[in-house]
DNA sequence: CGCCTCAATGTACACGTGTACATTGCCATG
DNA sequence: CATGGCAATGTACACGTGTACATTGAGGCG
């Protein structure tokens, strides 16, 4: 008399065995894929269990198989739409693989020891990071337990973490390459470098291929990338004629700005952003951009969670997802 | 010899209790509050595991405790910003009162249920839903449990199911007197009510306010709230000079679309939002919309939970939470 | 000193599940 | 018919934890 008939009560296996008149362990072996059951007895206990309303418990399952398929995403800046649509999509892919993502929202510039701490104890089987890379420290505890950590597009490398980055370095070429084309000749990058590892290496290629090609570019420094640094920083924009953001939330600032200031017909300035988020499409905006495929980013980086599950030990590595421009109408 | 010294595995209460010299049981006292040990023991346990980099197993707590603390989120239409924001602020308060909040996107239109049926494996302590309201029929489901649902602006009365709306009556009926204030006289609504209760009761008091002031308002459906389909009514609109949109992402089309459009200058429309969304305040839109206010809305939310997670039987409660009119340049 | 109280700790069971091992019975093959 | 193989099932243990109950010992009080 374990589990009672009490109906508030979930019922349980041994409920599910007692009423299909077999044993428990083979209603474990009927919710377990490849386990020797007979045709008919499978259909007794689903027939019991769809009565009782039973659910695997899977918090009880993770004990026993080592693995509670729970995920963490670990994300700060969810202002920025591109880091929303980021996060949906990395859920999405985690829940069509059958894992449970677990959010936890880290305040920006705050350190994500703390709520990365959290998981510990939730066994999660995997962490996926898309704030600012946690410390080398930290990722070794989880390394320890044998807990795979993916950063997206975040980070230097470290140590038996996996990382998928997109491919900074051509969307900071083309984009020079692209503005000197249509006409550019005195180039600026606008970037928040220091708090961000893509701004930087976007920012240096940009920068690199500039001055391969004979104009030297400025570079713009501001706080945070986003729209309000954006707006501020497009304000006092002067004597440029091609700019490239670090991200579309902080280029659409700059565009605002230069809304609203005597702009000199015959020398407009020619902007590129990156991430091409829902807004450069809007008609206020037509921005030429960057498009980050952030489904397969999400794919990929589930990949890499999956194969160090099996090999904890493997060496780090490196994805490198591809970027497209998609040109609008602001280059 | 349970747990082994295999330094890949977890440190289980066990290791900690033979490396402290005390029982096992003292050392779940140890991290239980309210629990009898003797400072000395403790700070002998708090040594241990500190050495051991032990975590209680959460999962394995939850087994005996009957709570996981996991909280689930369901949510569509992530592509709208207001919809982000809501999350993250939900996130936030969850983690900030000790939950887990495991993200459940679910593809809009598509039933939620298959999303919602893996929550009851992993014993979420109460479910937090933002997209469309589940059906009548898995809500039993879940009470039958014991686990709380609260709906966040979604849906009609389901027994034994909490809710906290946003005040849409209020902002209904100011939205038609802050427009005819302005000198609107031909008032029109926006919105796609079959797939919204929030723009169901929005549009119904703005009809009913209108007809007060002896302006009846024009009722344009539309497919989805979205920007896509706000762009698109806003080059048909015609014979209107003051338009409230259900939502600040589906008035921003129409912005762009008003934007790109001949505007009789003498009687140029005048438009309200709803939500504050970000681009809201934007120098490309200056939206006059109302705030709702999310982080209070998860707050309450929670509440709920925490409150029915302690008397399921309670009668089912609603939340109103206020509506507050941020006043920018479009009325 | 004898007795009672109470804080501190250990023992043992429970939570719900997966699976190694043993057992059963059927069928094919010699 | 005897035997071996194999599918199907039951038994028993393990996963890591909380806590009711029993036990111990120290201290207060008559």
């Amino acid at each position: 008399m374990r589990s009672s008939d009490n109906p508030s009560r979930k019922a349980t296996s041994f409920d599910v065995a007692r009423q299909a008149g077999v044993s428990r362990a083979t209603v474990s072996r009927t919710f377990t894929p490849n386990a020797s059951v007979s045709p008919e007895t499978r259909e007794k206990v689903h027939k019991a269990a769809k009565e009782l309303g039973y659910r695997v418990n899977y918090l009880a399952r993770s004990l026993i198989n080592r693995r509670s398929d729970l995920v963490g995403i670990v994300v700060a800046g969810m202002d920025n739409p591109f880091r929303a649509q980021q996060v949906h999509e990395i859920a999405k892919a985690l829940v069509s693989r059958n894992f449970r993502p677990i959010l936890l929202p880290a305040d920006q510039g705050e350190s994500a020891d703390h709520v990365m701490d959290q998981l510990l104890h939730y066994n999660v089987s995997g962490v996926l990071v898309t704030s600012d890379a946690p410390p080398t420290e930290l990722c070794r505890e989880f390394a320890v337990h044998g807990i795979p950590i993916v950063l997206i597009n975040k980070g230097d490398p470290i140590p038996l973490v996996d990382r998928v980055i997109s491919d900074n370095a051509t969307a900071g070429r083309v984009a020079a390459e692209t503005l000197v084309e249509c006409g550019a000749k005195q180039l600026a990058v606008l970037s928040a470098s220091h708090v961000s590892y893509a701004a930087r290496h976007r920012e240096a290629a940009f920068v690199a291929r500039g001055m391969d090609l004979g104009c030297a570019p400025r570079v713009v420094p501001v706080l945070i990338n986003d729209y309000q640094n954006g707006l501020a920083a497009g304000r006092d924009l002067d004597g440029i004629d091609g700019l490239f953001c670090i991200n579309d939330y902080m280029a659409c600032g700059v565009i605002d700005a230069l809304r609203t200031k005597p702009q000199d017909p015959k020398n407009r300035i020619r902007l590129i952003g990156h991430d091409d988020i829902g807004q450069a499409a809007w008609q206020a905006y037509g921005l030429t951009t960057f498009r980050q495929p952030c489904d397969i980013q999400a794919s990929q980086a589930i990949d890499l969670l999956i194969s160090r599950m099996a090999d904890p030990e493997l060496e780090e590595r490196t994805v490198l997802t591809p970027v497209t421009l998609v040109r609008r109408v602001t280059a």
